[in-house]
DNA sequence: ATAACCTGGATACTAGATATCCAGATTAGA
DNA sequence: TCTAATCTGGATATCTAGTATCCAGGTTAT
């Protein structure tokens, strides 16, 4: 799992402290966490292609949230930034070797992808379950003045 | 996630398959599924410290399992492999730059990686829900001759 | 017109996974 | 006792995917 992941979730909840009338421009958002700012770019454009936040170019330009933290959930962020692939990948090696028999045998899926599939779907469901405004809150329960912190640096530029 | 796991979970059911009075060597096992020798041995090494399976040195050595398929779950084998660590790691970027105060006030785990935290829990509990006799007995609905095949192929060496 | 900003491609760097090899220890069987 | 088969664990090499940087081009507020 990548850090890319970490870097988009604090920046969307950002974001939604930053507020919907104020754009932030990737190096702003970078800066705040000491973050590299061309990295952390390519994960916003991630965000934006998967229409989870809108970008505009320009002064005054920069991201925003294309809707709600409550509409957005752990799992559209994280399959936006890790793209699809399964983190389990099944090389089929049950075809290879004397162990393998005649590829006609082979239509249902393997076993063990089916058993580690239904864990890796477990935790996909877990994410979707989870919206950012859930974490918003408890961060906030955390650090009640960090929205105001963050709206004042991006005031102070 | 590496095929590491996969070779391990497919070994253990070919384990259960050769029966428990037979040893077989990390070199047949690797053969039974055209995989490197070497590397699979070190993760048959990694299951023996975890207990999983006992290992013998000597000619008619080799591994065994070290208890019955249906005491060792899915979520044991990915332990033993995989290594202790969590998949999501939390880099702790909210006390970096600007946006990070007082070392004092991270007492409490950051709230994207509590979030984080409870879907990688769902699916290491649906790991352990599921025991390697359920992959096993899956496995022969889809390939009933497998074990004999098995047994066969190593009492012709 | 200028400067701030996003987009996307090309490229380099790095860490971890994959793979190999070897010297040493243990043991079954001749 | 000797030999050959086998595990153990460390050292090392290779490959892949993630991390990071840079640049040329396009858009837009002032």
């Amino acid at each position: 799992m990548g850090e890319g992941v970490e870097w988009a979730l604090h920046s969307c909840v950002n974001l939604a402290w930053a507020g919907p009338d104020r754009a932030v421009s990737a190096a702003r958002l970078a800066a705040w966490h000491d973050l590299p700012t061309a990295y952390l770019n390519k994960q916003l454009q991630a965000l934006a292609r998967a229409g989870i936040v809108t970008s505009a170019p320009g002064p005054r330009g920069g991201f925003r949230l294309a809707r709600p933290l409550a509409d957005i959930s752990l799992m559209d962020v994280v399959a936006a930034v890790e793209g699809p692939e399964e983190a389990f990948r099944c090389a089929e090696i049950r075809q290879q070797g004397p162990g393998g028999g005649p590829a006609a045998s082979y239509a249902a899926e393997c076993a063990v992808a089916q058993a580690m599939g239904r864990a890796e779907l477990a935790w996909r469901r877990e994410l979707a379950a989870q919206s950012l405004d859930d974490v918003r809150q408890q961060a906030e329960r955390q650090a009640p003045d960090a929205p105001r912190q963050l709206r004042d640096w991006l005031a102070s530029r």
